[in-house]
DNA sequence: ATTGACTCCTGATGGC
DNA sequence: TGCCATCAGGAGTCAA
């Protein structure tokens, strides 16, 4: 569920709440996410937060000594309740901070993660490998029309490839092709680099309004202060059983790389 | 080197 | 009402 625009408001939720505080306690109810949680995050007690970053879907939390990589998987999310306030169920980690406060971590399915880093954490093996901020400078139409020249894979697929680009999933993929007027499953070496620049401007336009509502939230996610995200209603393919807002055309559903993709055929070629 | 299938897990939904 | 099958936003890993 969570793609950059969740993560990213879940970053700016928790950051207020959180940085510069002492860990004064680490409840560990469940340790078995997609990797187990290391002991070294039981004995973080004492420890300071520094800050806390975003890369891709990756949430980096700097310590005085160390770093924690959160991923929200499919079903994560954050709060931030005071302490002593009851557990929900499948709220596996609980950061109890200086300030009364406490961090905690939902995740129904477990394929969240929760990683400790002893040095730099962009260097971890999962981080390293990643592609270029789709918000940042990096990723523009030369660059994305260089990784798609030689790709037979669907566009969409590209699109997704933490790789290529991070943060983008599932939902934000349709929402950005839909936009920019390209199928999903189109070839990506048969976008021509014009439509690819459209792509990049597409996503980055996509992405920024989720931001700007608080994500998405289909079922599990939701802002560190409760809410959900307001991007749903905003969705102008994902999950779209009607018609195209613009032309009236049925929305065709089709899988993907056993994913959901929905496009409009008359839209988009 | 790319690619597509499979996998982890719980919960919601829909058909019978 | 209940039971069962199917599907869900991620992404590493493996085999071809």
């Amino acid at each position: 569920m969570p793609e950059l625009p969740e993560v990213e408001t879940t970053r700016r939720g928790i950051e207020p709440q959180v940085c510069g505080q002492r860990i004064d306690a680490v409840v560990l109810r469940e340790t078995r996410l997609r990797w187990p949680i290391s002991a070294e995050v039981a004995r973080l007690e004492g420890r300071r937060i520094l800050d806390v970053s975003r890369r891709g879907k990756y949430l980096i939390m700097r310590l005085d000594e160390g770093s924690l990589i959160w991923h929200l998987g499919m079903s994560g999310s954050m709060r931030v309740l005071p302490v002593g306030t009851a557990a929900q169920l499948h709220e596996h980690v609980e950061l109890q901070l200086g300030n009364g406060q406490a961090l905690k971590f939902r995740d129904p399915r477990r394929f969240g993660a929760l990683l400790y880093s002893a040095t730099s954490p962009l260097q971890h093996p999962l981080l390293r490998e990643l592609g270029p901020e789709p918000l940042g400078d990096q990723f523009h139409a030369e660059y994305l029309h260089r990784c798609c020249r030689q790709r037979s894979a669907a566009i969409k697929n590209v699109l997704m490839n933490s790789h290529i680009v991070v943060g983008v999933g599932n939902i934000y993929a349709s929402e950005a092709l839909y936009r920019a007027g390209i199928r999903p499953g189109r070839a990506a070496r048969r976008v021509s680099k014009p439509r690819i620049a459209k792509l990049v401007e597409a996503v980055r336009q996509t992405l920024h309004s989720a931001i700007a509502c608080g994500g998405t939230t289909l079922q599990d996610f939701t802002q560190a202060d409760g809410n959900p995200g307001y991007f749903r209603q905003e969705l102008l393919v994902y999950g779209n059983k009607a018609d195209c807002k613009v032309c009236g055309t049925p929305i065709k559903h089709v899988v993907l790389g056993q994913r959901s993709s929905y496009y409009c055929p008359q839209c988009q070629s």
